[in-house]
This record gives structure tokens, C-alpha cells and sequence, in this order.
DNA sequence: AATGAATGAGAGTTCATTCAT
DNA sequence: TATGAATGAACTCTCATTCAT
């Protein structure tokens, strides 16, 4: 990390849009956490410092302990507010869909976008995998939980094939992290999914959750 | 003296079975490898210390660099090496299949059994995403390229429905990797993937592949 | 916020038994006093912790500054305090001896019982050896010029066969500790002293003091 | 500690008298053990720090965890260390002496030179109390048994009174501890025992041993 | 071909103390 | 009279790596 060499960092502004709502202690935080998840998002878990999140933070390293009782302890905030995040967004913009197709296209463009605005998410919930396992397992059940929902209600209703649901949607998630990887963060790490991709891989879902006698 | 803290864990036979073959350089070369293996499956690659390593190889630290110029060289054989493992076993277990399920089916399973086998090989080559990309890059592109290649005979077959064979080996991949580690790792670690789910999955790609008019 | 991390033990209550009398600074300064001996009872002066006092006084770090200016000097009162409490003990309890044997029977007693009830005035007290050593002679001194001045009467009287007072103080202050370190605090720390020890130890003392025409 | 000034410290030599017996890593220990003696003497345990006795030794600080796996493991060599040397030079010291008092004579004179050569000595083993209570206790108890014997057999040959020889050497330490903090430590750190505090210490003892009937 | 010894940079964490409010 | 927030120096300990033998 070129970030290495000790620069001043930024001179902590006090008067920030949002700071009259929070305390002082709430903003310091607040900023911690927003470092964190740059740094987490950089290099390794092991890689990331607590000199360097202070440093972005603009306050010193004693201050970090005030808020956060170890360095683990901010890295599964991160992964929390992560995985909060995407699930906001994913919940937002499948509202409204009225087929499985739609909803599927819906949530795998939003998933794309999402990853293509926050690179480093991607990395710091595949870390946690080693360094948090909790906090990882945690992550993939949310997410399922609402795409088993999703899935039983199309089974039901006879819009999908009767499968495991939950197999389904561990298939789905991994599906769309894997291309994620491949062809948003690999490329330079600011590409764009190209749309033949993203075609087949809803053609590939499309008929792969399709009923047999609707095809 | 250092030994208060910690002896070598094995006393090193030098008089091995396979040993006559190989010089006495190659037999430690390949005991650092496995201790390598071992460790690294462990933790984490930052916990994984060459100290360890070279405790179960039954040599000193010095001999270490003898073989390897740094930590990092050694963890790329490891991954080298398992990806390699894991590629002749799906060949040789899809030898034979004549339809395009048959050979998902084959394929699957013995992925399956590799990481039931072989768990701590999935920790491993899930961490070079984050310590050396270019392992892990390079371990994916070559597991894709066997793939891609199989589709798209069967795509010019009429097998498969014509999609970008790239994206779907990655699907497929991706879909691999998160069951085995929902249903084999989570599960205790040493578990074994429910049928009721195989079948899920089974039929859901086969689904997903299959050309529109043949259904 | 700091508050996920440790909040204060006891909500404080301002209206306590004692409290009309004082001021509500005089107050607060007492709790602090009181947390302290706790604390530094507990473990090393090092390991206690002005967070710690704080907490178990009920108030916060910074107004530890307002009523002592360090860690030091807090700890400074507490063995002066602990100091005045024994000596007062000791000197009720000789009270109304006559002979000499007498005097040292009851002091002696006193002495174990004040330690089975306050083992950790006797942690205290001793660290100050070496964390303020101006407040460990001056406890000495203090109490060795009690017993000098006994002594040097019992001399005077016949009473006592003439040796170098001091000595002679310091020698059953000792002999006194060590005594109280062996039979009540090592044993278990809730010990009592067994009858044979303390009745060999008055044994020895009093013959050691005796003039040699008496025996 | 004015020692906290870094100095280069001594550039080591390697070619030291007592060299060639030992290897170079056996060498390495014992300069460890030595600055650590003189570290811990001179403040607290936790004033000590492993920086202070890496430079005095002219070793890294990685090198201490090389021979000890922690800070207290070599207090913990340094309280054994200095209660070995003491008990040895006590039963030199009281060798072929013939009377009960001959024997408390030179053992109280050597103690106290003892002190009075290595004042860091009392220090170190009275702050094992609060730092590893179970080395404190090994000390004392190792040097109360060899009184006990030498006491109980007195007893027999009528010698001594009859009285619970195990409170009688605890008696003796804890009344020469003192005496040498009072007269030796406390007057400058160089003192040596005044004569007639001496002399009145044994008078005491003598009295306080001596079978009734004999007086 | 192998080892024992040493290195030194860097990590996470703790804590007495200060100060604006 | 009291607090919440922040500081920064200091600490113990780990580890990949080097090198003389």
C-alpha cells in the first residue's frame, strides 16, 4: 500500500455537513468506521493497521480503542454494515418486479452495479471468511433468507421448478459473486460487466429455475 | 536455548519409503512443501508461520531459504500443486460421460469428494485471492479453460443452448465453490452434502444448459 | 462509544447516610479513596488502573484530576490511611495491659486479626516499597516509635533486658509480618492463625525480651 | 531510570573469559540473565522493560524471546538464580560452627553482607510477592526448610526451647529481612549494620532460643 | 546440504494524563 | 463540580529473513 508513507492525512474538519445531528464521539466513530472499511478494502485483514484507519480518521491511535475494543471488533462492524447495505439496495430495486425473470434481472444488475461502486466490499466479505467466520456465515444467511422467501413463494405459485430452495439461492449468490469477481474486479477493478455476460448468465438462470412445462 | 520453547515435532527419518529416488535435496524440498500444506489449510496465511513450517518438516529455519526464497514462494507451489491434484481428478472422473449430464453429474460429485477429502485445499485457495491474485487468477482460468471447452463442443453438439461458454463456466464454478462450502465446510467441517440438495442443483444447471427446443 | 466497552458499576447514589455532613466534593473524594483501596488491594500498583477507580467510584476519569493531581498520590493516602487504622487498632487493644507479655500478646493478636480482616492492607503496604518509598519508611517509622517508646519504659522498669530499642521494634515488626504473610495470607488468604504458631512466637518473644536475672 | 536514555551500550565482546566453555547462544543467556538481575534491581518489575535489558546485554530484541518466552519467565530464572547464590553462601558461611548461638551469629553476618554486596537482591524476591507469588513462595520455603532442620535438631539435643520450629525460622527471616532493609538499605543504599544493632539482634535471638532451664 | 543464532521493524494494545465544555 | 473525548508514549511480543559456520 502506497499509503504506507506517513503523510499528515487530512486535517480533521469539525464542522462536516451531518455533524451538528451527532455528538462528537458518534462523528469520531462514524469516521473510524469509514476508514476501516477503506483500509480493510485495500489489502489483507492482517495487512490493514490500526495506525493506518487512525491516521485516515484523523485522530490518534488511543482514540481508536474508545470506540472499539480491538481491531476485530471494527472489521465485523464493517462486514455488518456491508451486507446491510447491499441488502438495502437489492430489496429497493426488486420492488415492483412481477416475474421471477424480472426480479432476477433486476437483482443481478443492482448486485453488479453495487459491487462496480464499492470494489472493496467484495474483498473485505470474502476475508471474513478467514478472519471472522461468524461474521461471513452471518453475511450468507441474511442474504439467503430472503431469496429463500423469494423462491418458495415462485414454487408455490408455480413460476419455478420445486427444488431445495435454499440450494437454489446458495447457487445463485455464488454464481453471481464468481462473475462478479471475473469480469468487474479482475478487469482493472473498475470494469464494467460486459452485456453478453450478463445475457447469458440471466439465460442461464432464466431456464435453469424455469417449470419444465413452461418452456 | 530456543528448544525450551518448542522441538522439532518429528524426528526426521531420513531413510523414507520414496526416498531412494529422490536426492536427499528433493525429499527435504518436498517434506517443506507437505508441512506447507498442512499449515497453511490451518489459519490464515499471516498465521502460518515459516517457524511452523519448518518445525513439522523437521528442519531449521535456514534450510528453509535454501529451497524457497520467501514465504510467499512457497504458499504459490501449494496452490500450484492442489489445483493441479484437483484437475486431474474432475478429468479423469468425467472420462467416459457421454451426455452433457452425465458429465455435470460425474463433475460435481467428485468436486464434492475432493473438498470432503481435501478440506483445508478450499481455505487455501481461497486466501491467494488475497495474497497472491495471480495464483488465484491463474488457478480459476485454467479450471475454466477445461470447461469452456466442453461446452462449447457441446454447444456446436446442439447439447447445450448457446450461451458465452465463459460465463457459464464461471457460473459453474462459482456455484461449486459456495455449496461445497455451505453444505461441507459449514457443517462441521467434515460434512457430506445432503442428496436432496446434489439433486437440486443437478437439476437446476441441467435445466439451465439444456437448449430451449429439446425440453 | 467508550460505554459499550465498560459502564459504571454502581449507579451513584448523591443522597448516602453519611452524606449531609460532607460536601458533595468531600464526598466524591471519599469514594475515590475507598475505590482506590480496593483496587490497589487487588493486584500491582501497575495493574491498577485510575479507569478502574473511576468506574467503581461512579465518576468519570477526569474528575479523578480535580481531587488528586496523580496515580501516585492517591496510592499516597491510601497507605497513610491504612497506616493510621492499624495504629489506631494497636494502641486500643494494649490498652490496659500491665506486664510486658501481656502487651505483646494482645498487640500481636490485634495485629493477626486486623490482617485476616484487611488482607489487602498488607498487599498495599508493601508495594509501597517499591513504588514510593518515602510512604513505606514513614509507616515504619511511625509505628516502630510506638513500640520504642514502650520499650525503652519496660527498660527502664526492669521490665526488659536493655538492648537497642529501635532494633528491637523493628525485629517484632518483622517477625510480625512475615508471620501474618505465612499462616493467614498464604494459606488460602482467608486463614486464621493456628494456636501453636502464635503461642511459640510469644514464646520466643518473650523470652527474647526478658532480662536474664528473671528467667 | 536514567538508563532510558538510549545509549549504544556496551559493544559486546565475544571473546570473554568464561567463553570458550560455553557455546555462543549459552553465552547469550547468561548476559540475558545478568542485565535482566541488574534491570529488575534497580525499579519495579513493570518499570523493567525487555528494551532496557535486550541493550544492556547488547542483544536485539528479538534475540530475548529466542532464550525466554517471557518477561516474567526470566524474573522468574532471576528469583531462582538469587535465592540459590544466597542459600549457598549461608550454609558455607555457618560451616563447623559448633554452638546454637555460633551458628545465628555468622548466619545473620553473612546474611547481611550478602545484602549489603547486592542491595537489588531484597528488591527482587520481595517483589516476587505481587508479580509471581508462587516464586516468592518457593524461596522462602526452600530457605525456612534448611532452618527448620538445623532447629528441630537443636531441639532434640536440648539446645533449644521446644517450640514450633517452623514459625521460629520464619521468626528469624522476617526479623533479618528487616533489620537489613531498616539499617542497610535505607541509609543510603551503602550501609553497613551498625555494631550494636547487631549485637542486640542476636542478643534477642539468643534469648528468645535458649532452653529456660539454661538461662 | 544444513544449522543455530541473531536481527529489527512493526504489530496491537494500555493508560496516565489533559482540556474544552 | 463534573464530564466526555482525546492524546501519545510506551509496552510486550512476533516473524520473515539473513548469515557465519
Amino acid at each position: 500500500m502506497a499509503k504506507r508513507i506517513a503523510e499528515p492525512a487530512v486535517p480533521v474538519q469539525d464542522t462536516e455537513p451531518d455533524g451538528p445531528r451527532l455528538t462528537k464521539g458518534e462523528r469520531t466513530r462514524a469516521r473510524l468506521v469509514a476508514a476501516a472499511e477503506e483500509v480493510f478494502g485495500e489489502g489483507t485483514y492482517d495487512e490493514a493497521s490500526i495506525v493506518e484507519i487512525t491516521r485516515r480518521a484523523g485522530v490518534s491511535q488511543g482514540t481508536f480503542y474508545l470506540y472499539f475494543p480491538s481491531k476485530l471488533d471494527i472489521f465485523r462492524e464493517v462486514v455488518r454494515d456491508l451486507g446491510h447495505q447491499l441488502r438495502m439496495r437489492l430489496s429497493v430495486a426488486v420492488q415492483g418486479a412481477e416475474t421471477r425473470a424480472e426480479i432476477e434481472r433486476r437483482g443481478f444488475i443492482e448486485f453488479f452495479t453495487f459491487i462496480e461502486e464499492h470494489p472493496e466490499m467484495y474483498r473485505i466479505i470474502r476475508q471474513a471468511e478467514f478472519v471472522d467466520r461468524d461474521s461471513y456465515r452471518a453475511h450468507y444467511e441474511r442474504l439467503a433468507a430472503g431469496y429463500v422467501e423469494g423462491l418458495s413463494k415462485g414454487m408455490a405459485a408455480g413460476q419455478v421448478r420445486v427444488m431445495d430452495p435454499e440450494a437454489v439461492a446458495y447457487c445463485l449468490m455464488g454464481l453471481a459473486e464468481i462473475i462478479g469477481m471475473r469480469w468487474i474486479l479482475w478487469d482493472g477493478g473498475g470494469g464494467r460487466m460486459p452485456k453478453t455476460v450478463v445475457e447469458s448468465i440471466l439465460d442461464f438462470i432464466y431456464h435453469g429455475l424455469l417449470p419444465a412445462d413452461r418452456s
